[in-house]
DNA sequence: CTATTTGTCCGTGAACATTTC
DNA sequence: GGAAATGTTCACGGACAAATA
């Protein structure tokens, strides 16, 4: 029996008593994922103690202890130590970010890649098509890639830095698929992943797919700070860390030479599995001057480097490299072949094409003159912080006041036409105050559609 | 203290008590983890009760069971109540079907698609090169496939019975990638799935990566037994079932349409998820007499219906069609978005021209020869079981005796220049007496290497 | 058919670590 | 800087269920 009524304490969440079956602790985290899931429990609402509760239902603590835990894995809500349990951010949501369909909207939020230049790529799929060993293209062979099109792929990345041979290399269908095959090929539900504050919402919900935690952790202008990443190895057993350092997505921020030096030495000091996302590499090597080399050169042996021609070279044919140490190889190949079996080599051979002919460099060239002048046009818009960031990001991060509501604002942006995305949808962690919007410059129609969009954005906001 | 001693007492395996470390349930499955990968511990061995290895040990009884449930999760050893524990067999090594790059062997292992038929693409890409709307194929737009080509998927699908409707379809890569989506999409790790004792080897391995625990249940000629079903169903929470009625691979069982309803008839009452693969729907509707529709129309609200143009069009572009429930529509596309983002259109308009035009049907019309003479060729060195199973599969399951060690007869076999698989690596739990080869017929370069390999294989196991 | 063997499930309590005040 | 608040970890034991002898 409890030995205090709570009828007038306050207790932010009170489950119905009557409602409880056995197992209790199955039956606590279902009432509070519906709950949630429902509404009744904002983000960020601080749920009661695990001992106050379990007072309330007369239970044993470490039976609520279970039942939150059960939550947390589902990403639902988050415990800190000495603070409480919170409900989580994009809790109630799958904040998962892809084509919208309906509506005609000006798309400012899903980062396309300047699809203005795929009209290019006609060329050299035609060259393939007439490629004497064309046949050798539909079959099963070579399952992460013919070796010339892994010859074509090294000399393409070695204009970022990186450096290393065909059985270090696979080619998979995308960076977001690359993504999946290292998750699920290096780490087990219940691991821990050291993110951004701030990282790519897709990484955000395919981690709680797999149920892998996510460790937020602050940064400032060039980066993840090393003492914070270093603190939070030391207080949970962290496995791995995931960073895009040419350019993080959403805040655009660049990671200095002498930070990646330094986050590296915390990464090799705890051992963990570097997840490095380079899907702006071809903007910033050779054209940013204080880039000198991807984290993969720094720890070669314990790092997935994720390199995508989606971006850079086109879209639609689902291409990206995945680069490994030695110990990930079978564990990488083993989920290539469980996940996909393989990836088109005809694709591949159109990127191969591409590369070899020359004319991935001209997309290139051309997506860096449509993203300077989509950047100028909304520097045009938005003359605040300049030079914070990429200077030729694909997207940008846009400080906004008041509107904290993520929902409502994204859906008030809708009513205007066009489709941008709130700060909250890229949280890996708990809420802080500054909010954020999104916008990405390299997915409308045309670079008038995107001044039009940028301007009825600037109205709304002032 | 342990009261007796245990130096003479037959334990089967004896963790060393000093290599003990808190936390000793970890310690206890890393420990046994080592010894099953190193082979101190076959594949069939009995493990210790569990209260008598906490004796031995000094332990209460659940620290085992906690110890042995990790490694049971991992896929190592499987423990059944009343009986005991024991090692899985496929638990020291993996038993993913890929293909193998190195030696020109003959290959009767993975199951291709008679490659020869390849050729016949061309045209047709030729044709969507010089479409109109060709640029709108490269970017990241219908995620789930253009509305024109889940037409002609539905179109295709028809004629193995499957009315739906374009809400209900998407566009992926392949059947292995339809797989891995549905499985991450509608299950958890830890739950349960039942399939067929003998069940593709690649859906065991991508299982055991998720963390998805098989139920093996037993069949006779017709197809897994309903009864069995219903009793598994009753003992433990199972959550789906996998099924491959047009054609099992690897036993080639077709499943009586009686079958059919009586299976689903259990599903429908323990309300499991069916995930149904027709690897061979477009050899056996219109072609085997018995064959009335997928599992799908009758259970069209719980099935994940997987068709996959690999076999049956060409492998090479990797295109499958996953068909789905309402109830699962939002999962599923959510999981696609995670690990594909999308398709690519490009590849799904060639299929989608193959299918148009007519050309997928020629080809369809080629494989059907091939794989008739394929199949007269194996019966003319093995004239058994003629009238069992499928009569038009592109593979066969070859009763052995002797030859019980799996890996030992798979060397031998490559020794001899032919690759072939053994029963073990389909075993989806316990050992039985029976053992097979499963014999690929659709993998040579051409037909002729197949007489060369069959003879081969003949001569060896005489 | 019953007793025994064996695995499963889940609530408990002690020891501990971190954060907050 | 120490006490209080709060979450984490893990070994334990009782009740139960299934298979076997």
């Amino acid at each position: 029996m409890p030995v205090n009524s709570f009828d007038n304490y306050p207790m932010s969440w009170k489950p119905d008593k009557n409602a409880l079956k056995r197992p209790y602790y199955q039956s606590i985290a279902s009432l509070l994922e519906h709950d949630i899931k429902n509404g009744f429990l904002a983000s960020g609402t601080k749920l009661p103690p695990q001992r106050e509760l379990a007072d309330f239902l007369d239970l044993n603590f470490t039976t609520i202890t279970r039942a939150y835990k059960i939550c947390e894995e589902r990403g639902l809500i988050y415990a800190i130590t000495g603070s409480g349990t919170f409900v989580a951010p994009n809790a109630s949501r799958s904040i998962t970010i892809s084509k919208d369909k309906t509506a005609s909207l000006i798309e400012l939020g899903l980062v396309s890649s300047f699809e203005q230049t795929n009209a290019l790529v006609k060329d050299s799929i035609q060259q393939v098509v007439n490629k004497s060993y064309f046949e050798q293209l539909l079959d099963y062979n070579d399952p992460t890639g013919i070796p010339h099109q892994k010859a074509a792929a090294l000399n393409w990345m070695e204009s970022f830095g990186i450096h290393t041979d065909q059985e270090h290399l696979a080619i998979v269908s995308g960076a977001q698929n690359a993504l999946a095959i290292a998750l699920t090929a290096l780490f087990e539900p219940g691991n821990r992943i050291a993110t951004d504050l701030y990282t790519y919402s897709n990484f955000i919900e395919l981690s709680k797919m797999f149920r892998i935690q996510l460790v937020p952790i602050t940064g400032d202008e060039f980066g993840m700070l090393p003492g914070e990443l270093d603190k939070q190895c030391n207080k949970v057993n962290i496995h791995g860390i995931f960073l895009m350092p040419s350019c993080n997505n959403p805040t655009t921020i660049m990671m200095s030479d002498f930070r990646k030096r330094e986050i590296a030495e915390v990464i090799r000091k705890h051992r963990l599995i570097l997840i490095e996302e380079e899907i702006h590499a071809f903007m910033t090597a050779g054209i940013v001057s204080d880039y000198q080399q991807p984290m993969f050169n720094l720890l070669p042996e314990q790092t997935i480097y994720i390199c995508c021609t989606s971006k850079s070279i086109c879209s639609g044919l689902r291409i990206g490299y995945i680069v490994y140490g030695k110990a990930f190889c079978e564990k990488i190949l083993q989920s290539i072949f469980n996940i996909n079996v393989k990836t088109s080599s005809f694709n591949a051979e159109i990127i191969t094409e591409l590369i070899l002919s020359g004319k991935a460099h001209e997309i290139v060239l051309l997506k860096k003159q449509l993203v300077q002048t989509a950047n100028d046009i909304y520097f045009n818009n938005f003359p605040f912080d300049k030079n914070v960031g990429h200077p030729l990001s694909f997207y940008r991060w846009l400080p906004i006041q008041r509107h904290s509501d993520a929902l409502e604002l994204e859906t008030d942006l809708q009513k205007l036409g066009i489709r941008a995305f709130h700060s909250d949808r890229f949280l890996s962690g708990q809420t802080p105050q500054d909010k954020y919007l999104r916008i990405a410059l390299s997915s409308t129609n045309s670079l008038d559609e995107l001044k039009v969009g940028l301007r009825i954005l600037n109205e709304y906001l002032n």
